[in-house]
DNA sequence: GATGAATGAGACTTCATTCAT
DNA sequence: AATGAATGAAGTCTCATTCAT
């Protein structure tokens, strides 16, 4: 029988988890220190090194289990709208939305990653595995879009995607930087006018 | 009386600086030591230290002198180009080959300098005053485009110019991450032709 | 929860401040090093930092907890002498006693602690608080010798509690830099001979 | 023919002597830096060398063409005077006035070099010489009292003059430290007192 | 299982001294 | 002769990790 029950242990990691979210997000990886993030979710350092061996691994789990699952977060919230045009404006809107309002912890951990995984060869992966989840999750809907005779035909589905995701983690990554005068929603109208324009041209007409 | 000459010192000055900016993009500034700088321009650390103050110094100048001017840059180089439509396209082909293959470092230490700017203001104010430098340089060409009737009359021209930064940036984090399928070209293909349609909308019908 | 007790953390401390002493006394603050007083008490230097935050911070309880010390010592050790006149005597003893034999490295503390005074502000408070309590303790024997009539009337007490000071570290400090033929013992038959024929000078007569 | 001439250089000496007495008093021999002393007389540092191989050598010179001339000094302003009671009076007059009034900085610079005489066995020998030569003078004058008896027989001329000179240098190293109500014209009234109520005590007695 | 004191390598920075110009 | 740029050893302090209690 153990002494700890599982829950209590997944607890405390989730803990340990948030503490070092928090800490990596003000100071960044490299200035955050054990102590800090011990100190956030008061626990002793010895007791963390029973969770994570590393600070490195802390950083890397951060990785996988939070940014790497904003591609299922995103799949579940978005799936049940309705036509593929649907489905992208629920996506975009959640790119702002999610970053801006419901979790700007991840926008600011997304930066902190992308730069550790210059040099980083596991993180690099982790961060390139949650792109490429999305970039095909988005690829899919605009291919559905286009079979279903909703958007333009000759539209190169898999690259729209790729624009899409760094437009809105370039936008990401400079909102947590506090970019003067960047208003996530005005952002969002704009790109989804964009979307709109190219993918469903006759469509746009009818708004002029 | 100078016993070195004035061009020799900035040469010195510069030949650290672009020492600084190697070992930065390869390691990041938390990473990166005084050391490693000393050795990468044949300099010992002393010699350093008589050129800047502290390794902070040395970064916020990186992002003055190199950084900062990217928009000068960007004016100097599209300013011939003719209409408002070629000048924008002028500047979206500037982001992907500067960034991608003339001055692929740039790339690297905007990243860099994104991750610094969340804890350090100094950095931060220099970031902001690119961004601001390039977003009204982008600006100005959509209103002139607009004024001459060549662009939609309703077009956000702020907005927009920060969407398409935005864009640009973001693709220039992820490709500095190394990340898989990212192709500059193919997407400075498809963020044409996001624009045409939505700016020239009668235009892009011609090509259907 | 404590996992060492407070006592041995108290012993670490001073074990710290003796190393730290014999350091300073040895080489000077300046030169004494963090290494060197972490060598001497047998500490890692990350073991000492746990313990004080900076060097500087080290000399400083040293000049509070060492030299600050002194007054309450010397009123100890001589109020249980019977008039003014012998508790003097107690006093001049204990100066040469306390300092040349029983802890001669105060008298070396002193010295450092002196030229440290002249650009550290903290430091020098602390020199001047142990002179001033030093000062008004001698001050008061020599008013209570004058108010029972046994020493002059016009006696000026701090101003003679203040030369008896000077006298004695001025002695300090010379002795602790091995002045050739300087003796405690005869200077302070001498300054007590000197003290009699002033404050007494009926009672220095019949020596004759 | 030296190009320049010999008393050019000899200024030249002077300079950098007085600005490194002017730099050791203000921040101690230890955290004075050649640098310091070089700006402090408008010479380059290799100038400095020119005309000392080391800094403990200006240090050394200091004490030896400054401190080390003060026994010199001192027999030169006071040997005018009358009888040996009236020549120790001058001699206790030049340690408050010249230290204080004259040659402040004298002051400061003895307290350096005891800290310094502690480890460094060639200040150390430096001093000694100083206090040697002027405790001989002192002594001299005594003995010319008690020979001329004008001063008590069994007075003990050596000793007598090396606490003068522990109490001067006492009162010096405080003062220089700038220990609050230290007046160094009481403190020089008093001393005086006790030497007559010592060597003189029936004049003293005239005194009530 | 938990604690947090201890370790010690390594970071940034300073500065006495040298030497090419 | 003079300059001051360059050197690099050495100092203070930090922090990821370990382990006795």
């Amino acid at each position: 029988m153990p002494r700890v029950s599982a829950e209590h242990k997944e607890q405390r990691r989730q803990a340990i988890l948030d503490a070092a979210m928090e800490v990596f997000i003000g100071k960044g990886y490299q200035l955050a220190t054990i102590n800090d993030i011990s100190a956030h979710c008061n626990l002793s350092v010895g007791a963390l090194y029973r969770y994570f061996p590393t600070k490195g691994e802390i950083m890397l789990t951060l990785v996988e289990e939070r940014l790497g699952r904003t591609p299922a977060t995103f799949a579940r919230l978005t799936e049940k709208a309705g036509t593929p045009w649907e489905r992208l404006v629920s996506c975009v809107n959640l790119f702002t939305s999610a970053l801006g309002v419901r979790h700007p912890s991840t926008g600011r951990l997304l930066l902190v990653t992308l730069t550790e995984a210059v040099h980083d060869s596991e993180v690099r992966r982790g961060l390139h595995g949650r792109f490429k989840a999305l970039r095909e999750y988005l690829s899919t809907i605009i291919a559905d879009g286009i079979a279903a005779g909703m958007f333009r035909p000759d539209a190169d589905a898999d690259t729209l995607a790729t624009l899409l995701l760094c437009t809105a983690d370039g936008g990401t990554v400079y909102w947590v930087t506090g970019t003067p005068n960047l208003d996530l929603r005005t952002l969002r109208s704009m790109m989804l006018a964009l979307l709109r324009s190219y993918l469903m041209p006759d469509a746009s007409d009818e708004h002029h």
